[in-house]
Order: C-alpha cells, then structure tokens, then sequence
DNA sequence: TTACGCTGTCATGTA
DNA sequence: CGTACATGACAGCGT
C-alpha cells in the first residue's frame, strides 16, 4: 500500500511537472492531501530528525519540534501569508528559483554547494529533494505542492516544494535569502566534513533534479530557459526587496507576539549570534530581556537583510552569480553583526565608564532599529532589564576593562544563583543544543552535559565542554572551541583595545586556510585558558574572586551569623554577589556537613566493627570459660559421684547387707546432717519442694 | 570498560 | 521564620 501511494505520488508530481512545463498550473493541494505524510510521515513537526536537521540552520535553530511554540509559529506564518495573499503582489517564485538555479548551477558542486545547501536547509526538506522525488525520507516538505506553470523549473530548488500553495510568498523568499545568508556562515564555520556531505547532497539533488527533468528537456535546456526568465533581474529584485520591505512591516505588526518564541532562534551569525544568545541567556536576563530578543531579532533581519539584499542587487546588477554575491554579501552581513557586537560592548564600555545605563546606551545595541521602534524598545528595556542585568553589565565591563582572564569574565555571567538546577536547564535548552552541534561538528567534542549548571561550569573550567555547556556559563565560551565564540572573543578583544568602537574590525575574507587557523589559535586559547585557570582553586573560590567578593570562601564559611549578616548589610554587594556569597556559605557549610556526616559515619562504622570485634574477643572468652567451668563441673560430678559410691559401698542396713544405691538415695538436711532415704520419699518431696516454688512464684 | 571510593552538591528533615 | 546542622541521594571524577 504504501509502495502505490509512492508510486502514485511520484506519478503525480511527475504529470505536474510535466503539465507545469507545458504551461499548465497544476495544484496538488487538492489532489495530494496526504503526501505530506506519505512523505514525511504523520506530521514535519512530528518527525523530528529529517525535519530538525533541516531547520537547524536558521529558525529551527532554537525551536525544538517538540516545542509547543512551534504549532503556534507556524499557525502565525501561515496565517500571515494567507493574510498577506490577499492584498500584496506577489514576486513569482518561478523567478528566484531560477535565478537560484542559474547561479547555483554555474558552478554547483564545488563552491557553491554550501550555498546550496544553505537555500535547501532553509525550509525543510525542501533541501534534498525535487518534486518529482519521492524518494526517501525526507521528500518534498507538507506545503509543497504548487508548481508554477510558466517556468516552474522542476529543479531541486524547486523551492517551490516549499512555498504555500499557490505562490512562493515574499516571506519565503525573504527566509531564503536570510537562510543562504546565513546558512552560508554556518557551513562556512563547520568542518569539511560537513561540507563534504552537503556537497555530496547537492550533487545528488542536481543529478536527481536532472533525472527529474527527462520528461521535459534536459538541465541545459531548463538553464537555457531560465535565462531568458531571468533576463531583467534587477527589476524582479528591486520588486523583490520593496516587497521584503513591506513584509518584514507586516511580520513586525501581525506575528509579533505569536513569533517571539520563535524567533529567538534566529541568528545573525554563528559568532555574534552565540554571544547573544549568551548574553540573553543569562539567567537574569532570559526573562526580562525577551523584548530585547524579539526587538533585536526584528534588527537581526533588517541589519542583515537589507545590505544582503543591497549587495544581491548589486550583483544582479552587474551580473554576477549568487554565489560571488553571497560572498559579496557575507562580509557585509559580518560587518553588521561586527558593528552590533560593538554595540554590545560599547554598552560594556558605557558601563565602565560609571555612566548609569542609559537608553542612549541601550539604543546602541540596536543600532538599525528605526526611530519608532526605538523609542519604544528602550523603554520596554529599560523596563524589562533589572538591577541585575546592569550588575552583570557593569561587572562584566569592569571585568574586560581591568583585563579579567576571560574565564573570570565568563564566571560574571554565571547564575547567580545555582540553587535550582531545574530553572537552569530549562533555560539551556533548544539554544544551546545548537550550538553543541556547531562545536561538536567542527572539533569533535561532545558532551552530554546534562545536570547541575556546576556541572557544565566546572567541565567549561577544565576545557572538557563540548557545547552543551551550561547557560551558566555563557560567556565560558571564549575559552571553548568553537570557531565563532573564537570570533566573538577576537571581536571582544579588539573592543577592549580600542575604545572608540566607531571602526568595524576587519575581518578577513572566510576561508577554509583561515578556518584552520581559527581552530588552531582557538585551541592555543583554551589550552592558556586552562593554563591560567588556578586549577587549585575551588569552584566557590573561582566564583568570589570572579565577582571581586572582599571576602575569602573560608571567611564567608565560618564566620558567624551575626558578622555574615553585617557583612552582607555594611558592605555594598550587588545582588549578584550577595547571592553567590549567600551560596557559598550554604554549600560551604553544607559541604563541611557532609565531611562530618561522613565522618562520623565512619566513625559509627568503625566503632560498630570494634565493638564486633569485641564482643567476639568476648564471646570466645565466655566459650573458653564456659568449657573451663563444665570441665570443673563433670570432675566435680565425678568426684561427687565418686564419693557416693563410696559411701554406700560402706553403707550397711539393719541385716548388714549392703544398701542399693538404685533404691535409697542420699539426702542434706539443712542442718548439715546427712540421711539415707529411700529414693521413692526422695522423688515424692522432691516434687512437692517444686510444686511449693511454683506457687511462690 | 567497569567497579568502586571520594567528594561536592542538593533536597529534606530536625533542632 | 531563619539558620545551622544532619543525612540520604545523586552525579562527577579519579583510580
């Protein structure tokens, strides 16, 4: 059964694209309700493996499938672009799709596979698959099913796999510039193994779209054809940006709230992304910052969107391939998320400066946000950021200005308080499972890392971190491996010698040699990272000489209630502080409980074995003494018996016979004198002596 | 690779 | 009610 429904399925999308060739418009919708889950099993958001993987690159990033926000977000889009399908013209996906095709098949499998594959992840499955293939697991995503009838190439960027039905929708294409964009960076920034198989996968995609297309013309003639499509480009884009324009307006009004848990998985970048997320994830933050996130994110697509659109266009213009102005485009995308990391840490260097945190300062961190939006986004951070926020600001500031080991930054962005391991890997979660996945992919290591925030902190300390890494220890990061933390802390180190921050660093252009390069010099850092880490030191110490507590862990310990409490009111602490040192006396003194616990359960063990041992010393002193004494009593018995013989071998009666000793016995009086009594009177008062003492008793 | 002990930490109960 | 203490349980780490 299920082998028709294939066959079926691939005969159906076979005759669409053959009927969409022929400049018929086919909808599927209607006729192919259940490819979707003849496809992709019950439900895209179901199938967590093929589906997530696919998303991981941009929107997926932080959205686990299981997630309840993601039916809401997807209900959002959906719903949006159904709204948006009334009124707004449409760009023809036929367009973009072979504007893609063109560049990518200029020269697919070598350089621009990444970028392939970054327009493939970026919806679904849509990466991997043609229309027309309904082969394997991960086949064309739930809401293809339209094709386009005029040049709907059926090649695998048959994007339009992913498009609702009907049109491709600007959003989509806004996606998929974005996620090329950004997908780019992300295989950019990973092994070659990962590239590898994204090449070995497009490769395959341009065979299968190739195969796809006997029904119609072979890929020249598809290529040929799309170039004649494609011969005003500049106009479709200058369209084409106008209606990104209009729809990132319609997605900052309509889908604000539904994709605000959503969106925090979108990121700019791999390294200023990660800082972010750090950043917000700061457990003080995660919740008062969430306007930030959205707002930012909000920036994230304009900052990076618009000068990629720019550069696109300008491409287009001059006719270069997607490919040179995804490079084109890629360092201007890093430049913006340069200018917004020096944002960020202008607002550090704001901080240091004494200067109470303004919204002047704030609004440097969204740098591209129009004034409207601005105007509102400070007062919704100001609102939402809490005295600690500014603690952790202020003392990460203060951290990077007096030249902390960035380890002794990183404890700055620990949870101030550890006491709930719960809440702290609530707040780890999705995020930061994608970016283990970057770490892991580009140097191998892995963690489970699940458990106390100690935990991962303490793994960070010693290097040992994958990526899950603790939220607790954000900002560890800079002394991890990966490439884009890497990035981050070169960034962070060019903003602490140079203060102006007005200058963007220059980056040199990504290559696989500067990729090397960044791993080998990523690796020296951790390696002095450990290396300057006081291993001798315990994880509490660490943390006090991190926040500057004027106060030694043993001191905090073991001073008394009274000078703890007036410690904590004479000196000015921050809350942060207060807290971890609230901590450290509470698993100081929990910790000293425990040895003690500890000893003296050993103690208890130890006494109990020597009072075993004693009593078995005793035990067998009392058996000794116990066979000495039944010894002493059978010779006595034997004596007495002895001497009973004797006495009635002389015993004579009134005839002079002997006496038998088995019928008289003899018997004590009380005053000492001895009668020989027969044994029958013996036995009789015998008992009646017995009798007498039961009574008494 | 597994078992085991040590240690730190947390949760919970008690004084 | 807050604090200190005790203790079982758990997890990480080293051997």
């Amino acid at each position: 059964m299920k082998d028709l429904k294939k066959y079926m399925t691939e005969g159906l999308l076979q005759f669409a694209i053959l009927l969409s060739l022929a400049g018929v418009r086919v909808d599927l919708d209607s006729y192919l309700p259940p490819i979707r889950e003849i496809i992709l099993g019950s439900s895209s958001a179901y199938s967590q493996i093929p589906f997530h993987s696919l998303r991981d690159t941009w929107e997926g990033s932080s959205l686990h499938p299981k997630s309840p926000d993601l039916d809401s977000f997807f209900t959002a889009r959906r719903l949006l672009e159904e709204v948006r399908a009334l009124g707004d013209t449409r760009v023809p996906r036929t367009e973009v799709s072979a504007w893609l095709v063109h560049t990518v098949s200029a020269d697919a499998a070598e350089t621009g596979s990444a970028l392939l594959s970054a327009g493939s992840n970026e919806e679904g499955s849509a990466s991997t698959d043609t229309p027309s293939n309904s082969e394997g697991p991960s086949q064309p995503p739930a809401r293809s099913s339209s094709l386009q009838p005029s040049h709907a190439t059926p090649s695998h960027i048959g994007t339009g796999a992913t498009s609702t039905p009907g049109d491709y929708t600007k959003e989509q294409q806004e996606d998929k510039l974005g996620y090329s964009d950004e997908s780019y960076n992300y295989n950019y920034l990973h092994s070659d193994n990962g590239k590898a198989k994204v090449d070995e996968e497009v490769a395959q995609d341009s065979e299968e779209v190739d195969h796809s297309n006997t029904g119609a013309s072979d890929s020249n003639n598809i290529r040929a054809e799309i170039d004649q499509n494609t011969t005003e480009p500049t106009l479709f884009f200058e369209e084409f940006i106008q209606l990104l324009a209009q729809t990132e307006n319609a997605l900052e009004d309509t889908s604000d709230n539904s994709l605000q848990s959503a969106e925090p998985s979108t990121r700019p970048g791999n390294s200023v992304g990660e800082l972010w997320q750090d950043f917000l994830s700061l457990p003080d933050l995660n919740i008062t910052l969430e306007d930030i996130q959205s707002i930012s994110n909000t920036n994230n697509a304009i900052s990076t969107s618009v000068p990629f659109n720019e550069s696109v266009n300008e491409a287009v213009g001059q006719d270069m391939s997607l490919q040179e102005a995804m490079f084109a485009s890629s360092p201007a995308a890093r430049s913006s998320e340069d200018h917004r990391q020096e944002n960020l840490l202008q607002l550090n260097s704001s901080a240091i400066s004494g200067d109470p945190l303004s919204a002047t300062n704030l609004s440097n961190l969204f740098p591209n946000t129009d004034n409207n939006s601005r105007n509102s986004t400070n007062q919704d951070l100001l609102s939402g950021l809490d005295e600690n926020v500014f603690d952790e600001i202020n003392l990460m500031s203060l951290a990077l200005e007096e030249g902390f080991d960035p380890l002794e930054v990183s404890q700055l962005f620990e949870e101030p308080d550890s006491d709930s391991g719960l809440s702290l890997n609530s707040s780890r979660s999705p995020t930061s499972a994608s970016i283990s996945d970057s770490s892991s992919i580009t140097f191998g290591e892995e963690e489970g890392a699940a458990g106390y925030s100690s935990d991962s902190e303490s793994t960070s300390y010693d290097g040992l971190e994958g990526a899950v890494g603790g939220s607790g220890s954000e900002i560890n990061k800079f002394c991890q491996m990966d490439d884009a933390n890497y990035y981050t802390e070169m960034s962070l180190h060019n903003v602490h010698h140079n203060h102006t921050y007005n200058q963007l660093p220059n980056h040199s252009e990504p290559s696989p040699e500067h990729h090397y390069s960044w791993s080998v010099k990523s690796s020296k850092v951790r390696s002095s990272c450990v290396n300057t880490m006081d291993k001798n030191l315990s994880r509490d110490e660490r943390r006090a000489k991190s926040l500057r507590i004027p106060f030694s862990v043993d001191e905090i310990v073991s001073m008394p209630v009274e000078m703890f409490n007036s410690m904590l009111s004479k000196h000015y602490l921050t809350e942060s502080q207060v807290s971890v040192i609230r901590d450290i006396r509470r698993r100081g003194k929990n910790k000293v409980a425990a040895q003690n616990c500890r000893k003296r359960k050993l103690d208890v063990i130890l006494n109990l074995e020597d009072d075993v041992n004693q009593l078995k010393v005793q035990k067998e002193k009392l058996l000794k003494e116990q066979a000495h004494c039944s010894k002493s009593v059978n010779h006595m018995k034997q004596k007495l018996n002895d001497l009973y013989r004797d006495v009635f071998s002389r015993l004579r009666d009134e005839q002079g016979r002997p006496v038998n000793p088995s019928q008289y016995a003899l018997h004590c009086n009380s005053d000492g004198s001895i009668m020989v009594v027969p044994r029958r009177l013996f036995k009789s008062e015998q008992k009646k002596d017995t009798q007498k003492e039961k009574k008494q008793k």
